[in-house]
DNA sequence: CACGCGTTTGAACGGCCGGTCAAGCGAGAC
DNA sequence: GTCTCGCTTGACCGGCCGTTCAAACGCGTG
C-alpha cells in the first residue's frame, strides 16, 4: 500500500499529538488513553495498535512536544542578526504567558511532568538531559555570537553564563507559570532582561511593550 | 483518655512522616495506602481511619516535609552571625547532595512533586506559594542583614536579589537532582556562590570543601 | 466481483487499589 | 470482673483502566 506507510505515519504523529494535549490539558496523572483517543478522533483500541504501552506513547509524547518547542525558538532566533536581539527573543519565548500568541501556559506544564517522570524513569531521564544541554547549547551560542560581535562585553565562558541565564529562566519560569502572585509575567521578564544584561555586559534599552 | 490524644497526635504525625518517605521513595504517582501503612507499621485500614482520603495525606505530607526542611534550615541560619556566612550555609543546604548528612536526593524530588500537583491542585498552589515565599522571605532578609552590616555592596532592593538567587537555585538544583552530566553538585555550589557575589556585591574567600 | 490485508472498532477481561465495615482488642473506669 | 469506647485490623466491595482480541471494514488488486 502506498498511502499506507504515510497514514501509518500520519496516525502515529496525531496520536503523539494528542497526546501531548491531554497531558497539557489534564496532566500526566490523570491522562487515560481513552481521553488521548477521544482527542485524536478514534478508537481507544488503535491507541495500542500503534504503541506498545502506554507509557511509551506517553514519553514519546512528551519528549516531542519538548522538541517541538526547540525547533520553533530555534529557527525565529536563527532569523535574527543581532545578539541582543536573539536573546532578547529567546526570553519572550521562555517566559510564561509573554506572548500572547504562544499563549497556552503549557510548554513549561510539560516540563515539569518531564522532570518527575525523569526522577525514576531512566528513559526519560536521558532524553530530558539531551533536551536541556541542546537548548543550553542555544543560549550559549547566542552568548558567543554576541561575545564575538562585541555586542557583550563579559569574556567569562560562554557555557558557564549561559548555565547562569538558563537556570534562572527555569527558576522564575516555575514561580510564574504557578501563578505566584508575587512573581507576573511581567516581573519576570523584567527580571531575566535586567539579570542577563548585567551578566552578559550589555545596556538595556526600553522594550517594546 | 488522657494518653488518648497523645498517642492520636503521634500516629498522625508518624503517618503523615511515613507518607513523606514513601513519596520520596516512590513518587507520588507510584504511592499506594498500603505502602505507607507498611513503612508506617500499621495497617490500610489505620490509614484512612486518621485521613479522610488519600489525596488529603499526600497533600499533608508534601507540606509538611518541605516545612520540616525549611525550619530545620532557618534554625541553622539564625544561629550564625556573619551575613555572608549565613548565605553560604543557605546554599550548602540548598545544593543536592552538597551535605552528606542530609544526603537523601529528597527534598527537591518532593519539591518537584508539589509543582506538579499545584499546577492542578489549588489547594496545593495555595501552599506551595506560601512555602515559597517564606523561603524567599528568609533569603531577603539574609540579604538586608548584609547590607545593613555592609557586607554586601548591593543597593538594590533585597526583594528583588533574593528572588533572583531563590530562581537560580531551584533552576540549577532540578538539573542537579536529575543527574545532568554537566551540572553537578560541586559546579552547582561554585557557579551559586559566584553569582550569589557577584549579585550582591562580596568577595569570595576559598571555601571549605 | 471476490479476495487479502492493513486498519479500526468496541466489547470484554483481569488486576489493582481506594475506600468501607463488621468484628476484635485492650486500657481505663467503676 | 465487666463495661465502655477509642483504636486497630484485614477481608471485602466496586469501579476504573490498561490491555487483548475477535470481528468488521474498506481499499487496492487481479
Amino acid at each position: 500500500m502506498s498511502t499506507g506507510n504515510a497514514k501509518g505515519k500520519d496516525r502515529h504523529r496525531e496520536i503523539v499529538d494528542a497526546a501531548a494535549r491531554v497531558i497539557t490539558d489534564r496532566g500526566l496523572a490523570e491522562t487515560r488513553i481513552s481521553d488521548i483517543a477521544e482527542r485524536a478522533g478514534v478508537s481507544p483500541g488503535l491507541i495500542l495498535y500503534y504503541f506498545e504501552s502506554k507509557d511509551r506513547l506517553l514519553s514519546e509524547a512528551l519528549t516531542f512536544a519538548n522538541d517541538q518547542f526547540y525547533l520553533r525558538a530555534s529557527r525565529e532566533i536563527r532569523r535574527i542578526d543581532s545578539a541582543r536581539e536573539q536573546l532578547r527573543r529567546l526570553i519572550d519565548l521562555s517566559v510564561p504567558g509573554y506572548l500572547p500568541e504562544y499563549g497556552r501556559l503549557d510548554e513549561w506544564a510539560l516540563w515539569i511532568e518531564v522532570w518527575v517522570r525523569a526522577l525514576r524513569d531512566p528513559d526519560m531521564a536521558k532524553d530530558r538531559e539531551v533536551l536541556d544541554q541542546r537548548w543550553r547549547a542555544q543560549i550559549a551560542e547566542i552568548v558567543r555570537g554576541g561575545q564575538a560581535s562585541g555586542e557583550f562585553s563579559s569574556a567569562e565562558d560562554a557555557d558557564e553564563l549561559s548555565l547562569r541565564i538558563g537556570a534562572l529562566i527555569d527558576g522564575l519560569a516555575i514561580q510564574v507559570v504557578l501563578n505566584d502572585s508575587l512573581v507576573t509575567t511581567e516581573r519576570m521578564h523584567r527580571t531575566t532582561m535586567e539579570v542577563a544584561a548585567q551578566t552578559l555586559g550589555f545596556e538595556l534599552e526600553p522594550a517594546s511593550p
